[in-house]
DNA sequence: AAGTGGTCTAGACCACCTG
DNA sequence: AGGTGGTCTAGACCACTTC
């Protein structure tokens, strides 16, 4: 893969290929030694070395741990993708889920969440943040914006209790319809980084979302994150050569920004399942 | 947001704060003060300033030019996100798109390849590594693996123009069918940086797909990372109350990992699409 | 007490860009 | 030439964990 191996003149580079044999000779959760060892070993000065390091705890190879040490990580994200992840074995079970409310207040919409939600900026929203939990281990924020009026009398315990839209439509009368969602890479700040338990810059997906009811007025602007060493997101998709007849947005089939030869927006999606990923052991 | 306004002791959380203000009350494109002048005015020194810096660098919120100085970024993707993506807009046109072959050789499998498209080891396969551009700026790597017997012939020049599918179905008589695709968030390393032309570390998503033939045998296994700066998925969701019958993988439908109130998921997907990110200007 | 990672400093040298 | 970002050093102090 890199050419010119005599490019690496920076020290940050031949310490994190030093790092990488480290790990790669070692088995998940096996400690490496001290930062001050390798930067003896190396001759590199601290914050050179924890430069390199940081790198590959952002990566997911490296876990540190406070006053005990360096460990090599357990799964290993990006390098070496996720081991069979083959069809049958898709729609598997992943844990139980729970909501923890952080905030519930009842805000001006503001500019930014009053456009979206096509209401004033002055008109009032409930503003709900809430951790979710997989087996009790957190798993993604979710900021949630819902024109106050519609939901009056909505609690606390109804966002940590079963399904948000059946409460909407058993208790306000709306009825959720449809949803445009969109889905970035990102990565966490420290606020998120705290919430969800990972470092500080890991990689992450921030979804948005608006849904709207059954006579296409929004009710629901959601903005979340979800960290990205558990989370992923599987699809099938269907190629046939006789393309199937029109579905909602099949002019994506053959936008113009789709790549030849990539499935992405090319192909039918049969489903879109968002699930936990397997540990790499 | 923030809780105990009193425990930024970090004064690289100061820092940040201090930046932050900075962009804010500039436009895009401008500049803010050199580094060595931040120091002087928050009374730290060069490495925490700049460690500071380097978050909202990846945040995508500043940029540095070499000898020239730090600007306010043009396209604030996390932060503010995307204004303005309603669902009329969404299948929009995005630049013409390009490849260029970086790589074309023909080598064994491997174990993890070899497992992955159900051949042995020491089968050959045909690897390609391919940039993808928009309008002539790199936009994603791609990393093809084609069992060789496959595609006899194959050239680099066939991976440049047109479409792979029609190449396959054409050429090779390879119909290709049905796709399962993966999609995790990741942060670029050394390579793909330099070659998509972003940061070190920048957030970008992966995708792993197994592409299958007519006959259920796997003949494509890519694995590709799209620069997440201007690459984004957008997907409409269906959410009628009457669910829709058995499609493929409805049982994500049920999905036990799938959180009550998120949609992903829940829903039908009526159309995966991904596009351009438009500029937040 | 001793070792670990977490943070920060003051200063140095280099490479790049603009006058 | 002078300012900018890019890299690196040697050392310090703190907080946490283990013995």
């Amino acid at each position: 893969m890199d050419r010119e191996p005599s490019r690496s003149a920076l020290k940050r580079e031949r310490v994190r290929d030093h790092l990488l044999e480290l790990v790669e000779s070692r088995a998940p959760g096996d400690p490496i030694p001290s930062e001050r060892t390798l930067c003896e070993q190396l001759g590199v000065s601290r914050p050179t070395l924890r430069s390199a390091v940081d790198e590959l705890v952002t990566t997911g190879l490296l876990i540190r741990e406070h006053g005990r040490g360096m460990f090599v990580a357990r799964a290993k994200i990006t390098q070496e993708l996720v081991p069979d992840a083959s069809a049958h074995r898709l729609p598997r079970a992943s844990g139980n889920w729970a909501s923890r409310v952080l905030e519930f207040t009842v805000v001006q919409a503001g500019a930014r969440v009053g456009r979206k939600l096509h209401i004033s900026p002055a008109a009032e929203i409930t503003y709900i943040a809430r951790l979710r939990l997989v087996d009790g281990e957190p798993m993604a924020i979710e900021y949630l914006h819902v024109p106050a009026a519609l939901v009056p009398g909505l609690s606390p315990a109804d966002m940590e209790s079963g399904d948000f839209y059946d409460v909407l439509r058993d208790r306000h009368r709306v009825r959720v319809h449809e949803a445009v969602q969109s889905i970035e890479p990102t990565v966490t700040n420290e606020e998120e980084a705290r919430l969800i338990g990972v470092p500080v810059l890991s990689p992450a997906l921030l979804f948005e979302r608006l849904t709207r009811d059954d006579t296409g007025r929004p009710v629901e602007y959601v903005h979340s994150v979800y960290r990205g060493d558990r989370y992923r997101i599987v699809s099938r998709l269907s190629l046939g050569d006789a393309p199937a007849p029109a579905a909602p947005f099949t002019g994506a089939r053959h936008h113009p920004g789709i790549p030849p030869g990539d499935l992405a927006g090319r192909g039918d999606v049969g489903a879109l399942m968002v699930g936990d990923v397997q540990p790499a052991e």
